[in-house]
DNA sequence: CCGCATCCGGGGCGATACTG
DNA sequence: CAGTATCGCCCCGGATGCGG
């Protein structure tokens, strides 16, 4: 919360987004859209209460959320033009992914990031493909919600939700899933690394890498 | 220094990159290139000489940059990949340096930030052009070195330095330079705010907005 | 149970002094 | 010049409490 008093874009930008578990705040609400209390608290693990409390309260001063009915929170248009920062730190931070650690925490939304970032639709003329996916980490713990990737207008989506009738049903640990997802390994590997895919593999080979 | 522990590119970034002062330092050697320690002290005004040694030694040890002879420190290739962050939250903040600071300080090569971010050059067939800029907030402080902004292979670059017979000299306090510059605010606007300009007026139109 | 506020221990941070 | 050493302070993390 203290600035760093300089006149310069970069450092303005960290006055305002540059503080602890802020960033990683409005990536939850660009994964889910609006968020209950509990919700983020859940998406965030590890951070205090007292923190996300006085972390909301900055940002909807600051005008990048605000507090709707029910009590629930979502991105203003300023929050949303934070997604090429989030883009930018993402992919930057990418490599990382290949080398997780044991204890790293997991929660399936936050496979959006890289979904969004890394694939497109490699056929945006046919018919749209939608995916389910299960990642988890530890078996069944609170990490695994279903998620759906799907093909939207030639754009990638992933959404927190399940779907009736996927294309292709993926399921295993978070990393084999992501890595089989973004074509970085097949499904061979994938499943020698604990990976179940049922349905048509031609589903997978919409998604393409972009750049 | 301490993890996030999420299985999220995000979160790896920040883990690198998110301690307080980090990305500045990484704007410092951006814009000056090769730096020294007290270099990077003066370009980062309030850091604590601990801190600053601190940083550097981890933006090290995570192969964000480099210390060559004769000790200075630069940018590895990893580490200008990170250009991309620095432009994404230098646009997002750039709507904030319209509203400046009475104690925020100054230094002359914090403008070439926004002015690779917003510039391109108009015309690139013609000959390239050259403008000498001296900005200052204190008149004449510590933070008045002279910069350069030049055309070069089409975008707009800008450097420390001097140059001679330059198409023009722009000076003055950095809000209005910088307004005028962009081509946010006129040339009798800035002279009102304190700017002097000679020179070619059209060395200044050739620095088209992009975006 | 949700949405915080409060309290407290530890460490990151800021400022200054000091040294090779 | 290029850091290291030291010391408060405040932010952060973790736990608990509490009203709606």
């Amino acid at each position: 919360v203290r600035s760093y008093a300089q006149f310069c874009a970069l450092a303005k930008a960290l006055d305002v987004v540059g503080d602890r578990w802020t960033l990683l705040i409005v990536r939850e609400l660009l994964a889910r859209g609006s968020c209950r209390y509990t919700d983020l608290r859940d998406g965030l693990p590890g951070i205090a209460t007292n923190l996300l409390a006085e972390r909301l309260r900055h940002l909807e001063e600051a005008g990048i959320i605000r507090s709707t009915a029910g009590p629930a929170y979502e991105l203003t248009d300023r929050g949303e033009e934070l997604r090429a920062v989030v883009h930018a730190l993402g992919r930057w931070g990418g490599v990382y992914m290949a080398e997780p650690a044991d204890d790293d925490a997991f929660r399936s939304h936050w496979l959006s990031l890289p979904l969004e970032i890394y694939l497109t639709d490699g056929h945006p003329d046919r018919r749209p493909v939608r995916i389910a996916v299960r990642a988890s980490s530890n078996g069944g713990g609170k990490d695994d919600e279903p998620m759906v990737v799907e093909t939207v207008d030639g754009e990638v989506r992933a959404r927190p939700g399940t779907v009736d009738a996927p294309d292709a049903t993926i399921a295993g640990p978070p990393q084999p899933v992501l890595g089989a997802l973004l074509g970085l390994i097949d499904l061979d590997e994938a499943r020698r690394r604990g990976v179940t895919y049922d349905g048509d593999p031609k589903a997978l080979r919409r998604l393409t890498r972009r750049n």
